[in-house]
Order: structure tokens, then C-alpha cells, then sequence
DNA sequence: CTGTTAGCGCTTTCAC
DNA sequence: GTGAAAGCGCTAACAG
């Protein structure tokens, strides 16, 4: 005994594809169909552009959270970062968000803040939200196993930071040739005392970063100046710190410093003018990743390129790759030395 | 008659509420009072615990896109910007996150390349998610209708860019209180003749700067200089080329330049230095939004500080009001003047 | 305090 | 070419 239609418990907020169906007299499925391009072939035309006029004078919109609890995507990709203040991570997202953008996906974004209980949580939450892929550009030496009990579960790719010691498909930077080429273009400037700015040794970049530095140089005659440390954080506070710490120590100061990337550059200039050391004509300062505006500063800074946006981009397309299950062909980007106005050749009295 | 259990269709993937119902042997809707935090009182504490201990065992993992098919809520805040690769936007995608990444919302990040068709593209992809509300930051005039229309079905905020004739919630920031600053401040340091580098006049912060700036200058003796014309996009290419434009025309220069933005008084900078004219000994500048490296310049910029941490978590806050039902309390965030060493007194000579 | 039942909106066999 | 029926995993009435 048919009773007359009680209201839905929740609001009806949307229309849906039943609403289409009544409206059109056919079955829900077949509107499913109708407005599915990749089935739309199996509807008659009449039908299907019929339906068609239905649904978009009603105003229909797909309801993405029932057709990902149907079909199990959800046409979302995690991107994990360790510090969104960080301007080297911006360009990152916005390659990323670029690539997967046109197939109708985006990317859903968290920061550990580079806390590993944050970083479990997250990675925690994003496979409750049933995310198809993840990005992580936050990764550190202790946070591996739970990013390889994360890729077991869904693709996972990282960028930005790599992890030592682990095959998970990742875009590729070379990070000690970076450091090599910074030696080598003080070498080539005749600078022969030299000193490195440690970024955080659990940050895959900067001990590779390091390598190659400390290799180029003491294979061509340099002298490396021990550094009074190493930076808790890749920041221009922590720059500054160790800058100073090494022209405290009284020791005669180098001629030419490799900052571990161009936030501590631009800290340790800080320190030099406090010093009353001058860039380039006393010291001349390499950083690393050329952000956007180190190319404006007086003197411009002289920095390693680490291709951010293309970084992004390519994690974007490895995660569709790995999506449509093909193979890993993991991306590789060069570093590249662009040399501006705070590295000149070493004079006979510098 | 039972036959054996077939597997079901799609391939297990996780640990379902069923599935720790029967290990534990009770109904399904048990365990998910159980487990929900609200509901777990009313659930016996022997029920309870046991229920757990099954769940923790399993590694049973929520599936956020059933719980939100069913609660008609997504955990989920669209955040629309309109360029990605602007550093200004980045602080308000930090303070956003901060702000709801507590509450287990995150936010799903878009990019209309101030391009009105893709906003409106966004837009409705955003609700056919089901997004619990949206962050703005990509207005321009002509989206007020789109704008207007997603706002009647989620909760919407306006954050970065304000719209001009909209009712829409915001976080307010004074933009012409900040123009109002940056001529004061010029006219405190003697400057008379002057100019602005106009940004795009469809975003609505640059007018509003513009007048505040125009207002302060007529009424305080101060000789604008006509503009030659408007920034298309507010870059510091599009700053060099206004700056460029102005010094061609052959008329005396102005002694204080005011940038609508710090990229188009890093432009502008630029534009000067190639045809030898120094700031500040020849030109005072001043820029707005207070970049992170743009105090680290020589000279550093003088500007006024837009909070854009403040304006994401802001933003991040009202949207969670919204939600909450709550009285939606305007948020206002005023500008300020940080003067650095791009701007100096005009002396006699100057 | 716990079980039953229904259903969120959609896709997807399986029939006809 | 279209309809029927089932079910993704969960929550939320309503009983008892």
C-alpha cells in the first residue's frame, strides 16, 4: 500500500541522477550511461541527447563522493609537504596541480611541519580519504618505514626530497652533482679556501649536496674549512647562525662559501654584512635552488637551479603513470649552475 | 541453499566495519558507535574496548568517501587561487591549512590562471565534490555571478582578493588605508612629485590602493604623475614594462614611486637600474604584500605589509565558523608600513 | 545498550 | 538499447 512519498531525511541538496531519470522516464542507469562518455555510445541518440537536455536544464552535477565510494577513486592526489612557508615548495604544487589538473584531478595538501607524528597522522588521514595517489616532498631518513607501509597501500612518489636508502619511485634531482658544480665553479674562479653551510643531515638533499661539494674540492687542491656545524632547519635564520659561527671561530675566513640552498645563503649574507664582509669583493656565496626572487638581489645570487616546477610536473605525471599502471620511468632532472653577481674570480689580494 | 562466499567484485582493499562486526560479533552499527567518539558513551565499556582492540588488530582504516556519501560531509575545503607561482599566495595556503588541519579538513587546492571559463570550470568540479566550503583567492570583477552562485550552495569565503559590490564573506584588508600609508609615507620624507604602478584594475585590491594613495596625495600637495598605463598581470615583468613606459615618456621623473605590488616594484627596480637611476638616491620606492625576501634586498624594499597568514588562517577560521552555523564576524586585518632603506628623504639636490 | 533496517548517489553486471 | 537489481562502506533512525 503505497503511501504518499514522505521527504528524504537529509536536505536535498542536489539533483540526481534518479531526478534526471523521472524526468527523462527512463531508468537511472540508463541516464548514467547517457552522461558517461565512455558508455554514451551504448544509448540511442534520441535518448541519450534527450537526457542530455534534461540534465542540464535541471542543473545536474555528478556526485563525485558517490561514484568514488562506486568506483574507488576519487580523483585526488595527496601532497604531503614538510613546510608550506618554504618558497621552494610552491613551485612544486603548482607544477604538480598543472599536470594532473586537466584529468579532472587535484591535489589535497598537508605539512608535517617535519614533526613525524604529524607525518604518520597525515599520511594516516589521506588513506582514510581514499586519495589515488600521494606526493611527498617531506620526507626525512626516519620517516621510511611508514612511507614504504604508505606505498604498499597506494602509488606513492617522491619529489622534492629524496630518501636514502629506498627504491620508492621518486623524481630524481642530482643533488651531489649540484654540489659538485658549485665547487667547481669556485675552483674556477681560483677560489682555494672554501667552506660549506650544512643543511640537516636527515634531509637526503643536503648530505649528497655535500658529497659532491667536499669531492670536487679536495680533488682539485681546495682547502674545505671544517664547518661549525650544521643548520637544525634549511632556513635564513639558521644560515645566519652558522655564518657567524664561522667567523667566530678567529680562524682566517674563506674565500668561497656553498650555502645548502638560498634561504641560508641569504642568512649568511646577513651575517658577512654584519661583519662588515662583502659580497663577492671579500667572499663569494653560492646558494642552491635559485628561488624566484634570489636573481634580484644586489648582487644577485649565484645559485645551483633546482627545477621546482618541472619537479612538480613530473611527480604529476609519474602518479598518472602509475595510475594507468604503466611503468616507472622515473624522471631525472639536472642541476645547473647560474652564476650571477655574488661569485667573482679571486683577485691577488682577496 | 549457501553456496561457499564468492569474492566480492572489486578487490579488497581494506578492513571494513563488517569485518571487525564479525570478529567481534557484534552488528556492524555497534562498531561504529564504537569507534565514533561521539557516539563510543553509548557503547558498553567491555563492548567497547573489545571492539578496539579488533579494530586496531585488523588495522581498520575509515573510509572517508562512504562516511561522507552518508553525512553529506567532506572534511574538505576548496582553495582557489588564481596563480599558483605567485609567493603571495603560498602564506595563505600555510594559515589555511593551520587552520583546519585540526579539525581533520584539508584543503584541495585549484588554479583558474585568472582565466574566468577554468574558474567556472573549478568551481562546479569543487561542488560535484561536495567540498564543505571554498577559499577564494582568484576574484576578479567579472566573476561576481559564478562567485555568487557557488556561495548560495557551500559556505564560501573570500581571502587575498576582495570583490567589489559583494556581499560575499571576507577577510577584510584595507587596501586603501595601505595606499593612503604609502603616500603618507612618502610625503613624511618630502617627496612631492609622484607616481603609481597600477596593478590590473579588475582585482579589486589595486583600485582601492590606487584611491587610498591618489587621495592622500592631492589633499596633502603632492603631484601625481598620469600613469602610463595598467599592469595586465601583477608581475614584475608587467612593473618593469609600466616603469620603462614612464621614463620614456621624457618628463621629469618622479622622486617617489609607489609599486601596487612588491613583484612590480621588484620590476621596477630593474627598469631603473637599466637606465642608471638609483634607489634610493634618485627614487624612493615603495612596493605592498611585504614578500618574505623582499626585507633581504640592498636596499631592502620598503612596503606595506599585506598578512597573508593571517588572512589563510582567517579565512580558514570564518569558513569553519560558516560551518559551524555561527554568526559569520568579518574578519579585518590593516595594513602597515615597514620602511626599509628603498625609500629616503628627498634633499635639496634630489 | 545493541540489533534491524534503510539509504546516501552512483556504477555495473545481468537480463531481456 | 534499456531496465532490474545489487552493492560500494558507512551512519542514523527506530525498535526492543
Amino acid at each position: 500500500m503505497a503511501e504518499e512519498t514522505t521527504r528524504p531525511p537529509a536536505a536535498r541538496v542536489g539533483i540526481t541522477l534518479l531526478d534526471i531519470a523521472k524526468e527523462a522516464g527512463v531508468h537511472p542507469s540508463t541516464v548514467s550511461r547517457a552522461l558517461d562518455p565512455s558508455q554514451a555510445h551504448r544509448v540511442r541518440e534520441a535518448t541519450r541527447t534527450q537526457i542530455r537536455g534534461v540534465a542540464d536544464r535541471l542543473g545536474y552535477r555528478p556526485h563525485l563522493v558517490a561514484r568514488g565510494l562506486q568506483t574507488g577513486r576519487t580523483a585526488t592526489i595527496a601532497f604531503v609537504a614538510a613546510d608550506l612557508s618554504n618558497p621552494f615548495v610552491t613551485p612544486i604544487i603548482h607544477g604538480l596541480t598543472g599536470a594532473i589538473q586537466n584529468d579532472g584531478m587535484m591535489p589535497v595538501i598537508a605539512e608535517t611541519q617535519d614533526d613525524h607524528d604529524t607525518f604518520a597522522a597525515i599520511l594516516d588521514h589521506m588513506l582514510s580519504r581514499r586519495v589515488d595517489g600521494m606526493v611527498v616532498a617531506a620526507a626525512r631518513l626516519g620517516d621510511r618505514e611508514i612511507l614504504e607501509s604508505a606505498a604498499r597501500i597506494v602509488p606513492l612518489v617522491l619529489a622534492g626530497r629524496p630518501l636514502e636508502g629506498s627504491s620508492l619511485p621518486q623524481v630524481v634531482h642530482d643533488d651531489r652533482l649540484g654540489g659538485e658544480l658549485a665547487a667547481a665553479h669556485l675552483a674556477s674562479l681560483g677560489h682555494r679556501r672554501v667552506a660549506q653551510l650544512h643543511g640537516p643531515a636527515d634531509v637526503a638533499n643536503f648530505p649528497r649536496r655535500a658529497a659532491g661539494f667536499s669531492q670536487h674540492a679536495s680533488g682539485n687542491g681546495m682547502v674545505e674549512i671544517a664547518s661549525p656545524g650544521m643548520a637544525n632547519n634549511p632556513t635564513a635564520a639558521e644560515g645566519e647562525r652558522l655564518m657567524e659561527d664561522l667567523l667566530a671561530t678567529g680562524m682566517e675566513p674563506p674565500t668561497g662559501v656553498f650555502a645548502h640552498n638560498d634561504l641560508m645563503a641569504l642568512g649568511a649574507r646577513s651575517a658577512l654584512g654584519a661583519r662588515g664582509v662583502r659580497v663577492p669583493d671579500d667572499v663569494s656565496l653560492v646558494g642552491y635552488n635559485n628561488l624566484p626572487l634570489v636573481g634580484r638581489l644586489t648582487p644577485p645570487l649565484t645559485t645551483i637551479l633546482y627545477p621546482s616546477l618541472e619537479v612538480g610536473r613530473a611527480a604529476g605525471e609519474l602518479i598518472i603513470e602509475l595510475l594507468g599502471g604503466e611503468m616507472v620511468k622515473t624522471h631525472d632532472l639536472e642541476p645547473e649552475l647560474i652564476a650571477r653577481g655574488s661569485t667573482r674570480p679571486l683577485t691577488a689580494d682577496g
